[in-house]
DNA sequence: TGAAAGCTCTGCAACGATGCAGACATCATG
DNA sequence: CATGATGTCTGCATCGTTGCAGAGCTTTCA
């Protein structure tokens, strides 16, 4: 079961342990002659260094924990393929773990007994935790919050600019001369932050135009699924006065409004365009293919890894804000 | 930085170390007046075990590794959700990693410097490693295999029947009279297992109802994303004879492949019925939603979990080869 | 009353690695 | 030739925890 040590190599070579140690990091001086007949016996054995004991003797293990709330919705996926990559870059594994949204599951993450010593540090994309849980805790690891910045100032955080992307998106659509713009998405409490900066931009857009907004076409959802997006958008179908655009607070609720529209006989975007936010890649091949605001995925997990990486040095100064790009993407579903 | 150890407490609580150590493990007998004494020293400085120090000593370390070719990839966010569920409800976290399908970064994963000392077991979902590879390691860690079977009886391994799937998806298109079935994603070299495995389902479906295959219509495809289902029904589109339905070897595929045929202006499914495996979400969604063949993916994962941490413990006997229930989900496009 | 048994609690060693201080041999230098 | 510098190699202590053996005290019972 338990592989060679170098207690083992050590004996079987005639030389002291810190020698084979040595030999094994390239570290002091250790003459050719003697680094050859030890690592013919490290071959020989099939040495390979204990982790768990260098870890515990350097105080660092050389992984990071990352925790989303839903592995499988795309822009999550897409965004942990990110995240392993930009780790990978620096040397570090990353953990995996989901919590549904669940508050108590966050929050479990996060306390006593947690496994968080066995982590370096922490990259969190919270849902329903809040500022308080976060602050409340032992505060061992450094940790970095993806796409919220609820927690003014107190930790480092890297998101796009929602409301400009929201804005975007909405103005986007009221360019085109659509006038029933819906929103669905709204999030109208405590956790619900970034669907209300996302609200926020899109009643700038309408206000810069000197458009009234109808508040019976933003519906809320407690979450971003497609099953939602169905749902709501079915909803607003059955308004007397029905929308000519949505603008969905991210693409899954596109996806699930445009299946309602289809199913509806309504065309896309001919009696109603569609915008998202997150460029996930199933919205290039939907039927019609999605417009969508598009973060840059790469940079908000380079970023993140980096700043947390420099936290983890103690090299990164006081929480830092970082504010990553977007951009626009016409497709199908907005198409003139 | 560092949190306060077992000695600091011990220290302030004026006991020995082991004592402190019993009463955080609630182990051996402490009269309740000196665990009460203990445990607000505990609580004042929050201490919190150093699981680095507890696993070195103890030779385990709670966490498993699960490496899969693509996270975002549906199929597989969908499964690596899973696996952390059927994980946690065993008290393990999971590592995940990808590989991108590059055998070079399999291999490196299971080689001489990998991490692999610091996870108790490791679930792999292989693309392009090869037995060898797997055989030729220093065999430290118990490994189960998500899948494939190409290693005939060296390893624990789940997945669904191939052939069985395939012949029934096959069968589903033959039944509704459909005669020039198409498939897409044949991978006709050492590490597409599973592919030639479809393949063989697929030609078991003709065989029965003494049907012929014509081999034009099998159109390989190196992976399986979507863009390479487009690009496979666009050539079949081309042929002068082209197919009347389309086998796709994955839900993504298929989701290509749909896209192709809209934008070509086919019906699906009337002129073009088409069915794909996996059972993603998004098959639910699309447009036309996408009949399949769904694997039971928590059981698939639970299943695995089990295997591993039994192997983990020594209990596993011989290396087992599970196979997990599949089942034909008949959504719009083959709907008749 | 004395030995055995039971209950708490403690100290030492160990998990496998690395940091540090030095031992020893060799060599150059004045 | 003595001295110091240099180049190799080694042993001890240590990271924070737990396993083990037993110390010290009280209780029990013949």
């Amino acid at each position: 079961m338990a592989g060679p040590t170098l207690r083992d190599v050590a004996k079987r070579a005639n030389v002291s342990i810190r020698t084979v140690s040595n030999v094994v990091n390239g570290y002091a001086p250790v003459s050719d002659e003697l680094r050859a007949r030890v690592q013919v016996v490290l071959d020989e054995l099939g040495y390979r260094p204990n982790l768990i004991a260098r870890n515990l003797k350097q105080g660092r293990t050389g992984m990071i924990a990352l925790v989303v709330p839903e592995l499988d919705v795309p822009y999550f996926a897409e965004l942990v393929r990110e995240v392993i990559t930009a780790a990978r870059a620096q040397g570090y594994v990353v953990m995996v773990d989901q919590t549904d949204g669940d508050a108590e599951r966050e929050r479990e993450l996060l306390a006593r007994d947690s496994r968080a010593t066995m982590f370096d540090g922490l990259l969190l994309s919270p849902l329903a935790i809040s500022a308080e849980d976060l602050r409340g805790r032992g505060n061992r690891v450094p940790i970095v919050l993806l796409g919220e910045h609820i927690f003014n100032g107190s930790f480092h955080h890297v998101a796009i600019d929602n409301v400009a992307a929201a804005r975007e998106a909405t103005a986007h659509l009221l360019e085109q001369g659509r006038r029933r713009v819906a929103a669905i998405g709204d999030q109208p409490y405590a956790t619900g932050e970034t669907a209300q900066l996302r609200t926020s931009g899109y009643r700038q857009a309408h206000a810069r135009l000197g458009l009234a907004v109808d508040d019976r076409l933003i519906v809320p959802t407690p979450r971003f699924h497609r099953r939602l997006g169905l749902e709501a958008m079915e909803h607003l179908l059955a308004l007397p006065d029905p929308p000519d655009a949505v603008f969905c607070y991210n693409d899954l609720l596109a996806l699930g409004a445009m299946r309602a529209l289809t199913r509806a006989g309504r065309r896309i975007p001919d009696d109603v365009a569609v915008i998202g936010i997150d460029d996930i890649e199933e919205g290039q091949y939907s039927t019609p293919s999605l417009t969508t605001v598009a973060p840059d995925k790469a940079e908000i997990a380079r970023l993140a890894v980096d700043i947390l990486l420099q936290s983890i040095n103690g090299t990164a100064t006081t929480p830092s804000e970082l504010v990553v790009p977007h951009r626009l993407i016409v497709r199908e579903s907005t198409a003139t």
